[in-house]
DNA sequence: CGGGTGCCCATACGATCGTATAGGCTCCGA
DNA sequence: TCGGAGCCTATACGATCGTATGGGCACCCG
């Protein structure tokens, strides 16, 4: 990230032109002339180094999931409920704000249900599994649980925010990856999976 | 919806083929020609009926608003929180099953943030913003809530589900769509915005 | 010193996009 | 009856897309 562009070689450059004009515009749309214009390079270069626009497509997949597997291949699991919410926003925090292009793209991805979305998803949906299984072993979780939703949920939220960033920064009138808006999003989502939004009255089922 | 196809006007099958085209594949993907050939008419026709593909994506736009506004302007509020939040589910949940395709165009508008998604986001969350302030006026809601993105969860769990409907329902084996899918849904997302996901302990903070 | 290998650019081709234009067909009122 | 209005089709034009091709330049190894 300290690298200046200048010092990257024309794939690398081409490489991150690329994930920011697919993030930004969508792959469809973001044609390998525009990329090409925005890493600084001609056209034809795109094609030496990748060989076709699905080319360029795999080695932004290839990227895009090493950086995925780096930052959340090692989330461990102990302490109280709170403190474990607590940690799994501000790591999915932390990665948003150290790789903005990486999530959003992430979230195109997703959207667009072909064969690299479908693969990216897998590899989230066993992220937020195994995050729930470790939770669910430790029983930390409301037992009638709906394990699979829960990881959807917890997939949806956090994508979706920063999927929808402008729409969302435009409404609350604060930047989504800046120190403040970060740290509410954080707390309104851990929140939610730890309370829900209604008022806590008395337990409706007494404990059995 | 029981009238076929051929019965409605030229303009009526057009705009229906463009909701359709537009929220599968994006609007950008979706070209004139695509259109008019689901629609069984010719180019040349959605040109002579909306003159542009802006002003085909216009006349989208306002019947989905039209659908929308005549769909949850009037919600009301009473009774439990359960109660309400399985209300509000149920009628999510219903307009997706009667407009699968007007709601996958709204979650498509939501990301590109144009002029005709900003409106339409705008639009959804006074929606939120109403039916969650009617629920604070009646004391239902936790007094810390960030009643801002509560709205915002509402919006992103259950557009961003239906937005990413195809992988989703990979994902889970059946359809979203379907009334044991959708039970699921409405059952999973309910609980969390009542419960979230953990385990209820002993109140950290008692009552006062 | 000479030739090949890797990085890079320029140009061209066919397909598809949005849009403009002109021409038919049907039906209704003067 | 006949002429215009409304619905619809056909064709053409310029722009942009992905891709293929060939040439230029630097550097290294024999």
């Amino acid at each position: 990230m300290a690298i200046p562009p200048s010092d990257l070689t024309g794939a690398a450059r081409i490489r991150d032109a690329a994930l920011r004009q697919f993030a930004a515009r969508g792959v469809a749309a973001a044609s390998i002339r525009h990329v090409a214009k925005a890493a600084g390079v001609s056209p034809g270069l795109v094609q030496h180094h990748f060989r076709s626009k699905a080319g360029l497509r795999q080695a932004v997949d290839a990227f895009v999931m090493r950086r995925a597997v780096e930052s959340f291949g090692d989330l461990i699991v102990e302490g109280s409920p709170e403190e474990n919410a607590r940690k799994l926003g501000s790591r999915i925090a932390a990665f948003i704000r150290a790789n903005p292009a990486v999530f959003a793209y992430i979230g195109r991805s997703l959207l667009e249900a072909d064969a690299p979305g479908r693969e990216l998803f897998d590899r989230l949906l066993l992220v937020a599994r195994a995050q729930l299984d470790r939770l669910l072993a430790k029983r930390l979780l409301r037992k009638e649980l709906d394990l699979e939703w829960a990881a959807l949920h917890l997939i949806l939220i956090n994508v979706g925010a920063f999927l929808l960033a402008p729409t969302l920064e435009r409404y609350l009138g604060t930047s989504l990856l800046g120190d403040t808006g970060m740290g509410r999003m954080e707390k309104a989502t851990t929140d939610l999976f730890l309370k829900g939004i209604y008022r806590q009255r008395t337990r409706q089922t007494p404990r059995r």
